[in-house]
DNA sequence: TTACAACTTAAAGTTAACTCTAAGTCAATT
DNA sequence: AATTGACTTAGAGTTAACTTTAAGTTGTAA
């Protein structure tokens, strides 16, 4: 099983990187495709469930750095996996305050629009932090 | 009223913008603070809240280029409401996108803890796909 | 046999958003 | 008198994460 093998032009396509991106990761040694008789690279499935998890690390904020640390914690075996515990978890908290972030950026900017719309239909006297003042009533805010 | 004044240096103090950055931005037309009998910078309170507001749109992930043509948007006065209203519900949109994609990420991340942890106290012998799919039964996945 | 896809190393280019330096001026403060 | 902070223009440097080029090699396919 997992016996099929992608080149390295099907496994851009299969997970939307390019070969120039799967050599450089490959240099940072965040993967380590097989080679065929004729030296040539070859991804298998299980490649692509390793890339896929790369991704949502990456998608979480993580940096190359952070990544290439993480991947040379696995190499060395089961005893880094309380390291690699901490280093997730602190992605983890990194990843979850960005979010939290963003969601207060966002309720300002829509804010901002409500406040736009209720203008144009006279709803609104407001200027705009008074109206934010007014709408967030009781609201917490720390910073 | 209104009427305190902040040098260049004080302002990057409040903003946590440097000096270099505040004029940067200047350069971009996205702050225009107002000049004194020696032609040096203050800035007002009003300018901070401008800061603020700005800040938070970067926050949404908006670049550069966009709050430039907001910026620009405004000083075109009333007629170009609507057009700020439609970049800015594009911006929303895009954001939310961001934050549902981090949150899929997150989770991830977390499941990926969680199975180090029960992995290390023998509560998880599945391999990590078999967990995730364990656990994550009945979640939709689209992508 | 021509094209195509992969291979190599090394190095340069790209992008956004700053960040800093140079080099000289000016006004206020110590 | 010296230091400090601000001013100017123009341009160079920084960072991350790619992205591309060069320049030549090799094997498979039409």
């Amino acid at each position: 099983m997992d016996e099929k093998h992608y080149s390295i032009g099907e496994f851009a396509n299969m997970t939307g990187l390019s070969t120039y991106t799967l050599r450089y990761y490959e240099q940072e040694d965040l993967i380590v495709p097989q080679r065929d008789e004729n030296n040539r690279r070859y991804y298998t499935v299980l490649d692509l469930k390793w890339i896929g998890f790369l991704l949502h690390l990456k998608g979480t904020g993580m940096t190359m750095e952070q990544i290439e640390d993480y991947v040379s914690l696995r190499k060395q075996g089961d005893q880094t996996i309380d390291e690699r515990i901490d280093l997730l978890k602190n992605v983890q908290k990194d990843s979850l305050a960005k979010i939290e972030e963003m969601q207060k950026n966002l309720k300002v900017l829509s804010d901002k629009i409500n406040w736009y719309e209720g203008k144009k239909n006279n709803t609104i006297n407001d200027d705009f932090e008074t109206y934010q003042n007014r709408i967030n009533q009781g609201d917490q805010k720390d910073e």
